[in-house]
DNA sequence: CCCAGATAGATGCATTTGCATGTATCACTG
DNA sequence: CAGTGATACATGCAAATGCATCTATCTGGG
């Protein structure tokens, strides 16, 4: 039983999350751009990505939907496309009969590591130029902090 | 002429926008499927809220699209419906003839004002339990600062 | 003034996306 | 263990998106 939010609380709120959306779209855009995705586009990338981060190199479709702006069935189709190209491998989850569990292939990690690289280095040259590294660490701390109270419920 | 930028520096700032993306993400899903987007879809609300924004109550359609993650056609395109539906009012620049202004209509206006009164009540819900009010100003102004480094230039 | 190049925005077309729904598996209840 | 509802993913289809390209206007020499 909280009481109401004050005006001012609100328009914080609604403000740090303008600023922070804006920052992502500016940042974003200029990645998006860069030569890295010309090879691929950025969703499929971040998919590649996601999976070669996972420690057991295995995820649920489902986990990978949290991670990503994307409808269910957009997810599917683009796994479709990935594993078409060769780059991940659909199998049965093990507990779970619906689960599809996907694993990255060979080319799939050497693909995610080819772009990574270069990517790694475009985030760095619009990043490094802009914050401190404490300021870096604070914005990491508190975006990380955000997320995980908005997925934990 | 600066020095190579250390392994540390490189990922320190990976790390940090991988934060911020996947922050985005997360707060962006939750908002998407709350009830103020059945009447529109977020980048339609986007560009309404953008212009009602706009002290002059007008912009240019390249502009709009440096606040957007959608193309130039896409935008084009999206704009076309939006008029279609009678929420804005496409406009020649006065100063030149390739540029259309953009402007909202009344209904334009009002609807942006129906979905923002919401959208905000819904930020708000997200953000204010995760972060304290001086974490929110700090994630504001250290956003703040890394879009205005990076759409500088 | 004219022309070459640049810029703003529109449009044809193939691809991608999301909504609604379908199918299969799971989990719970009685 | 049959039956009901929930969950995981796939699929048909209409709508949205991006790329390439087109038109129109602007800009800067010569």
């Amino acid at each position: 039983m909280s009481g109401q939010p004050s005006s001012s609380t609100v328009r914080l709120a609604a403000e740090t999350w303008e600023a922070l959306f804006r920052s992502q779209v500016a940042v974003m855009r200029r990645l998006q751009s860069a030569p890295a995705f010309k090879k691929m586009p950025a969703k499929e990338y971040d998919v590649l990505f996601t999976l070669s981060r996972c420690p057991s190199g295995k995820l649920r479709l489902n986990e990978i939907n949290d991670k990503v702006l994307l409808s269910q069935s957009s997810l599917s189709r683009l796994m479709d496309r990935l594993e078409k190209r060769g780059l991940v491998a659909r199998g049965v989850a093990p507990d779970d009969g619906r689960g599809v569990l996907l694993e990255l292939t060979e080319a799939g990690l050497e693909l995610q590591k080819t772009i990574g690289r270069e990517h790694v280095r475009d985030i760095a040259e619009l990043v490094a130029p802009a914050l401190t590294p404490a300021e870096q660490r604070e914005l990491l701390r508190l975006t990380e902090k955000l997320r995980a109270s908005v997925s934990g419920h």
